[in-house]
DNA sequence: CTGTTAGCGCTTTCAG
DNA sequence: CTGAAAGCGCTAACAG
């Protein structure tokens, strides 16, 4: 079969299929084959049928790393994300990864645990891979993280948070975070609560822009007071939503109503409201944000806003999609919005 | 600066900085430079000095593609999971890929939803990329997957699973599921718990192995009965341990305790007990497994099992980096343990 | 629309 | 222990 006997000296062939053998076996040239196998125009579309009979005949796969050094753009696509402890995050990389993987994309993750500079140090070594597109959370970033992403030229969408400028240059896919924080607090507020806590941790720019609303809505009604800000800069976690709960019913004078940043912190403060015995929302109620796993398990339910984690996951990797195929995408930013879940928390 | 002015035609050089350009600031041959930065033995240590500083002074970094082109071998590991949403495997894939990545690896996940030609397509994909290793979760898998590991010659290590026979040829990180079963069975019994259901989602072959530990325990105490097993094949998930409670607390004779094979079953009965009036663990003591996140945070907390899955990602990705690099390690499998957790749910 | 040719940047024989 | 030269498998200029 193979004659890999009587080779010149010093060749190092591996015996794979080439782009070479399926040329061959379909009667045609090399490049016919390769701009064939990838739907380039301009080709024949009796050789492209061809080409692609013989080429799955035959079983040939492309080699990514001859393609990547050769057009200098591989078939990776890196997503940059906080944290892999918030399952929002992991919602969206899931999302995210289908989408892409679907179009023949492979997703590098870059956890990069709220730090700039780890940020900017996984986005050097990524490029490096010459990435095909990137995915990157938030919109805040350091100078060095943006020339970089500048600099590479490498098309890029920016996940779960929208500019206030509406001609921004930037591709994004969220919603409004500032906007949440408001509507939530204006359901509280139409539930006659009248003193209600804004209670933080990790304090993200996203969380920072929920307080914005939180702020917005409780002036409006006049009934803002600073100290009804809770903000913990640890991170997020049951145990901690548990703490703080503690820590906000010893508060007086008492407050009506707790609006977390996050589900996990809510959900500690329902766990712990039961444990110390407080009734929910009798005594206080509780709201949280995000719609995690387990909110709706709760006793009570947990009133929270649900995000569209998952949807932004796949709109952004099909915009990313659309940039990196050259089609720019009329809008840069897109908004899926957000919504109330009323439970019985709050 | 640099001339890219008067190139011969057709040249598409990227300006990019090359192995060339170190060697030429260096003094020295191309391949004395690539020798040198891997570290390959057999090159004078003077001139190995000389173009480590040559090189991170102009700031060279090897191109991936390139490099994997003419090596035949990537710097990406596959890592293949069930699941995203159990966050088990996350957890694994957190301490893995942080592991990996200090080591210069790349790592590609992919997630088989527990599906045997998920699986077998995924590792396909792959191993197109010529990975350097891959981390592979259990022991089970078909025998058309398994062809194509061996066929593919990747060093491969498994995870969250041990062989019986400890002569097996497979490299495993993991602990004995079965023991594991066995010894919260034994601790619940040591709780005078006479009717102990066993209560699973999922059925993945490690929950079959705890099922077995559990049926052994009983056995031996004489307190075997088939309808204490509680077999569900849906996916895991809070809601369903709920439903499952539920279901369970209608059989009769009454039941003394349940046996949940991973916490968020667990979790979902604890609220779902909550929520019917029921006293755990009064009334029915309940425990889980693998302590995953919140589960100190319940009320009552949680009894389960911990199982180091951390530590199992990270040891995996160590041997696995043993085997990249040539060193067979001694054992071929790695019992990290377990450990019940007593608190006051059982 | 198709083929030829010259690389992409690195590793790896093979000589020295 | 070091260097020269020949690819790895593919894409991109360029000419036809």
């Amino acid at each position: 079969m193979k004659s890999l006997l009587n080779r010149p000296k010093g060749h190092r062939s591996t015996g794979r299929l080439t782009l070479h053998d399926v040329a061959r076996a379909a009667g045609v040239s090399p490049s016919t084959v390769s701009r064939a196998l990838r739907g380039e125009r301009a080709v024949d579309p009796e050789l492209v049928a061809r080409v692609l009979a013989v080429s799955d005949q035959l079983g040939y796969v492309p080699d990514p790393a001859a393609r990547a050094l050769a057009s200098k753009r591989s078939d990776h696509v890196t997503i940059l994300i906080p944290l892999l402890s918030n399952t929002l995050f992991v919602d969206l990389l899931e999302a995210a990864q289908r989408t892409l993987r679907a179009a023949g994309y492979q997703t590098l993750m870059g956890v990069t645990h709220y730090n700039a500079s780890e940020e900017e140090q996984l986005l050097r070594e990524q490029l490096h891979h010459r990435p095909a597109g990137m995915l990157i959370t938030g919109l805040d970033h350091s100078p060095a993280t943006q020339k970089l992403m500048a600099r590479s030229e490498v098309p890029c969408v920016h996940l779960m948070d929208l500019p206030e400028q509406a001609d921004h240059e930037a591709y994004c896919v969220g919603f409004r975070q500032t906007d949440a924080g408001e509507r939530m607090t204006q359901y509280l507020l139409s539930r006659q609560k009248k003193r209600i806590v804004f209670a933080a941790a990790q304090l993200d720019p996203r969380v920072m822009q929920r307080l914005l609303g939180w702020r917005k809505a409780l002036k409006a009604a006049n009934l803002y007071d600073p100290s009804l800000e809770w903000l913990n800069p640890s991170a997020s976690s049951l145990a901690l939503g548990g703490l703080m709960f503690e820590q906000i019913m010893k508060q007086s004078p008492a407050v009506d109503a707790i609006f977390f940043c996050n589900d996990d912190l809510a959900q500690g403060a329902l766990m712990a409201a039961m444990r110390l015995g407080v009734s929910v929302p009798q005594e206080v109620a509780i709201a949280g944000f995000n719609d995690l796993t387990g909110s709706d398990q709760m006793w009570p339910p947990l009133t929270t806003v649900r995000t569209p984690r998952a949807q932004v996951g796949e709109a952004a990797a099909n915009m990313l999609l659309q940039l990196i195929q050259g089609h720019k995408p009329e809008r840069h930013q897109l908004d899926l919005g957000f919504e109330i879940i009323a439970r019985q928390s709050a």
